[in-house]
DNA sequence: TTAGAGACTTAACAATCTCTTAACTTAGAT
DNA sequence: ATCTAAGTTAAGAGATTGTTAAGTCTCTAA
């Protein structure tokens, strides 16, 4: 599918020369011009990529991206800063605020398409990637089994996402909700017990250790 | 048999160009004038090989191709973009959305024929290793017969066609739809339990461990 | 042309596995 | 100390798959 681009900047020459530019390459490109804007947009669009202009009015970028990585839904979604060369600040203040790369004004359309694709092939390839290996821990989406050292397992379907989820990115907290969006769907409501349920299976077959409490939050899975 | 050839361009010059040679060579070729009939007929016909212009009115080859490369019945169809040799960037995008080959206009009729022979060669070799050893099991596709422990059967198509499919691929989980999709085909509707009926012959057959249930997903061999 | 055989599908029911819940216990935070 | 979140357990509700037998269709041979 044609991957999503919002593109924020006040300045509307800037907006229309980047978009008349991805939109050659195939991009399917959506515009806000202010902070307030952008994070609606990002919500309502869900793209996978924003060029976020730092100076702004209304709200800036940063105040903006980090807005954006609050959203549960755009945890996936890219963010590159645009700054003026002479923005000290903003490339320490950007990345604290979840930006994932930048590039300065003024901008170059053919060094900017080339980072982009990098982006967009670089998350391909983790999508790609169905087996997760930890220490002596193996999950494989395409067996649907787990190894432990050494030893098969068969989850059901529902520890196996459950697990996966986890897995996939070590480390990270999930917070219940975000775990029943994601292994139940979001249109399903189930009790409150039942997460821990499923927890306490995992951890029967894989061990204790590998899955960590937070409580008042949700579970991590342990790097 | 003649080997299945779709031609997608909207240049209908071109189309008739490249199907005359084709033809003459003995190839069955269809034609499609935009992105989204070339999926539609991609899908409906099944053929060895596209020609897939990029630059194309209602959906670019790109994203065809991506599309195409989705689909399941497809995974082993040959993509070829046709690209005008100042398309920069098509060669890096057309490659990341999983094309096989490229080919720059203007297109001289020989070079493109000795190319898609060298293809079709290729993929041949692929086909003659259409016998499937797994310890004691041999699947053999010209001959149509299983042999399990020296023991040999004839299993009717049906059965056969499924056995071959989880054995082609060891360990690896099919969905049920996508067993429909390759034994059935994509167009054909049954009944729930009618994969679980010829699982169950198989697996009077040849035994009941080869085949894995994984309940709410599919089924699997044991490698 | 028709009887018979095998292939395929379906329906109905059984068996099995999975998931969820409720009720209770334990741990952690303020 | 108290309150809330999480852990535990077992039961049964729910869903999926297994099994059987019967019906339909096609092909072949008499």
């Amino acid at each position: 599918m044609a991957k999503k681009i919002l593109i924020v900047d006040d300045e509307k020459d800037i907006v229309q020369l980047l978009r008349y530019n991805l939109e050659k390459e195939g991009y399917k490109c959506f515009s806000a011009y202010d902070g307030e804007e952008a994070v609606e947009k990002a919500i309502k669009k869900k793209p996978n990529l924003i060029l976020l202009d730092i100076m702004m009015p209304k709200m800036d970028g940063i105040e903006a991206c980090r807005k954006i990585k609050e959203n549960d839904n755009l945890q996936n979604t890219y963010v590159i800063f645009l700054t003026a060369r002479n923005e000290e600040y903003s490339e320490i203040a950007g990345f604290d605020a979840g930006a994932d790369d930048y590039i300065t004004k003024p901008i170059k359309p053919r060094a900017l398409l080339s980072r982009i694709k990098a982006i967009f092939k670089r998350s391909k390839v983790d999508n790609e990637v169905d087996e997760i290996v930890i220490n002596d821990l193996t999950i494989n989406r395409n067996r649907f089994n787990v190894t432990i050292r050494g030893h098969h397992l068969i989850l059901p379907k529902k520890e196996f996402e459950l697990l996966y989820l986890l897995a996939s990115k070590p480390g990270k907290v999930f917070r219940r909700e975000q775990i029943l969006n994601n292994v139940w769907g979001s249109e399903v409501f189930v009790g409150d017990r039942t997460i821990d349920v499923h927890i306490r299976k995992i951890r029967e077959k894989i061990g204790n250790h590998l899955i960590t409490t937070i409580k008042g939050v949700g579970y991590k899975f342990e790097a």
